[in-house]
DNA sequence: CAAATCCCCTGCAGGC
DNA sequence: TGCCTGCAGGGGATTT
């Protein structure tokens, strides 16, 4: 669930308590789904470094660490980055901590869709490699050139990381709904016009929700363990059957690629 | 090369 | 009450 919005978010509050901190001691949970990098490597990969910059790539952190490495975090469906002594140390969904010599910071899954990759000094991460331009980055025309090819839906368009990074599932039906846009209507199709407006739209939900702090449906948190209240904001993202906010219309719900989707038959063409 | 399908994982809601 | 099924979905791997 944690979309752009929720990483941003994530991002900015974390770098004050990460960034210029050297890690004295890493603690790992077992291997797992969760560990491109196996735990052990880990641990001795990290332990002494200092991080001296936090940034994001779509749904990824990027720490950069002092002797030219880097560590990459997803926090998947479920990923919860705290710099609170919470959650326990027993607490079975915890992965990955690191420890400060002012604090904590302490990484937690429940389902492990999330990820931690070291990346090498000099080194590429095929993850990293492949994303599209940053959804807060991408330009009208770099979007339209990119839908050009593309024959699926639009809404499973902008799903794919490498078309551009950072839209969810949530952001695109938002994102959509603003732009007056179909999900179903056939990415390349969409005119040079049509991909302004999307554009504007993904960029004003996007900004919006960060300045809300994210979107909390069930498991996102804030590194302090505050919650996010965007989701108030959704317009049609869990509304099927409601009344369209613009015309009153009901919503529909449909599946898309896997992906439950909502829009207005009355406004979105 | 593009597109479709499956699967990773766990908690929770709903049905009976 | 308790068991079972289905669903939530980011994204990588595999298949078509």
């Amino acid at each position: 669930m944690p979309e752009l919005p929720e990483v941003e978010v994530t991002r900015r509050r974390l770098e004050p308590r990460w960034v210029g901190h050297t890690i004295e001691r890493v603690t790992v949970g077992p291997k797992s789904y969760f560990f491109v990098t196996p735990p052990s490597t880990l641990k001795r990969r990290l332990q002494g470094r200092t991080t001296t910059a936090l940034s994001r790539h779509g749904k990824y952190l990027v720490a950069q660490l002092d002797d030219g490495s880097r560590l990459l975090c997803h926090l998947g469906m479920t990923g919860q980055l705290f710099a609170t002594e919470e959650p326990s140390a027993t607490d079975p969904h915890v992965h990955l901590a690191l420890s400060f010599a002012s604090g904590r910071l302490v990484f937690r899954d429940v389902r492990k869709f999330g990820k931690v990759e070291w990346i090498a000094p000099g080194g590429t991460s095929a993850r990293l490699e492949k994303l599209g331009p940053d959804a807060l980055a991408i330009t009208p025309d770099e979007l339209h050139a990119r839908l050009r090819k593309r024959r699926i839906p639009i809404k499973t368009a902008l799903l794919d990381q490498a078309v551009l990074a950072g839209v969810g599932n949530i952001y695109a039906d938002e994102a959509l709904f603003r732009a007056s846009i179909r999900p179903t209507r056939v990415a390349a199709r969409l005119s040079r016009a049509a991909c302004v407006t999307l554009c504007e739209a993904i960029r004003a939900v996007m900004r919006s929700a960060i300045r809300a702090g994210g979107s909390t449906i069930a498991d996102f948190r804030h590194p302090d363990g505050g919650s996010g209240a965007y989701q108030q904001n959704h317009l049609v993202y869990g509304k099927g059957g409601a009344p369209c906010p613009a015309c009153g219309a009901e919503l529909r719900r449909i599946v898309l690629s896997q992906r439950s989707t909502h829009f207005c038959v009355r406004c979105q063409k």
